[in-house]
DNA sequence: AACCAGGACGTGA
DNA sequence: TCACGTCATGGT
């Protein structure tokens, strides 16, 4: 018998990754500075999953995971542009800046309040850890961290096997499928099981570029309003 | 001028 | 468990 979740779900990918190509995430800000980059569609360091490469780096990428929190990327990137440029994308200075100075530097990325106040706390857990990698258990206990951001500092920053579910990816599968799945780990599941057999370092690279492919198919086909006629996935689609 | 963007959390039923 | 209100700014 058959998966048709596993074998939809791994043709997906395949068909995502020869349309779009390597996604290159996590964005960094070195990176997306960088003259090739034109647009958010040319990818970040695509094919390379080498970053972070340091500290620094993999600090951005917890911050960055707040920041975008319910907001584009592009506000969260400003945001991070001014804590860059306040040099406060360093654990030890952000943890122990004034939460009222932050909200100036990260108000374009909305809740600047709260942010501003969980950013303070993360920093100082990120400085408790001393280069050691997070637990899941430990990043959601900390207040402003849920699944989705804890997965994604999981993944993109430590390399760890853990699949994002956003909002993006919850609309695609549940189109793709025709379902009404709600909850995180339900969809996260579908993932797990589809790539069960994968070994250690290919589930990383392939959750990876997955979720990022998601996002930018998310963005150029299946919005809202999804351009259907159009989809190059329409034919392993019940919405299509 | 609503509506939404790479969520998380607290509350009451 | 689940649906809903809240937090907040900026682009379309």
């Amino acid at each position: 018998m058959e998966d048709i979740f596993e074998y939809c779900l791994k043709k997906i990918y395949v068909l995502m990754l020869a349309e779009y190509g390597h996604q290159g995430w996590w964005p960094l800000l070195k990176l997306s500075q960088s003259p090739l980059k034109k647009s958010w569609k040319d990818g970040y360091h695509p094919g390379d999953y080498s970053y972070p490469r340091d500290e620094f780096q993999t600090f951005e990428i917890w911050v960055g995971a707040v920041l975008t929190q319910n907001t584009s990327w592009t506000h969260a990137q400003k945001a991070l542009e001014n804590l860059d440029r306040l040099d406060l994308l360093l654990a030890e200075k952000l943890a122990s800046v004034k939460p009222e100075h932050l909200s100036g530097a990260i108000r374009c990325s909305g809740y600047f309040n709260q942010k501003s106040r969980r950013l303070k706390r993360l920093a100082e857990f990120f400085l408790a850890l001393r280069s050691q990698k997070p637990t899941r258990r430990e990043l959601l206990k900390l207040k402003g961290i849920g699944q989705e951001t804890a997965d994604s500092i999981l993944l993109y920053a430590h390399h760890r096997p853990y699949f994002v579910v956003d909002a993006y990816t919850i609309r695609i599968v549940n189109r793709v499928f025709g379902l009404d799945l709600k909850k995180y780990d339900d969809v996260a599941d579908l993932f797990y099981q589809a790539y069960l057999s994968e070994g250690f370092e290919n589930r990383v690279r392939i959750f990876n570029e997955y979720h990022a492919l998601l996002v930018r198919h998310a963005k150029q086909f299946c919005s809202r309003s999804p351009r259907c006629p159009t989809c190059f996935l329409r034919f392993l689609c019940r919405h299509g």
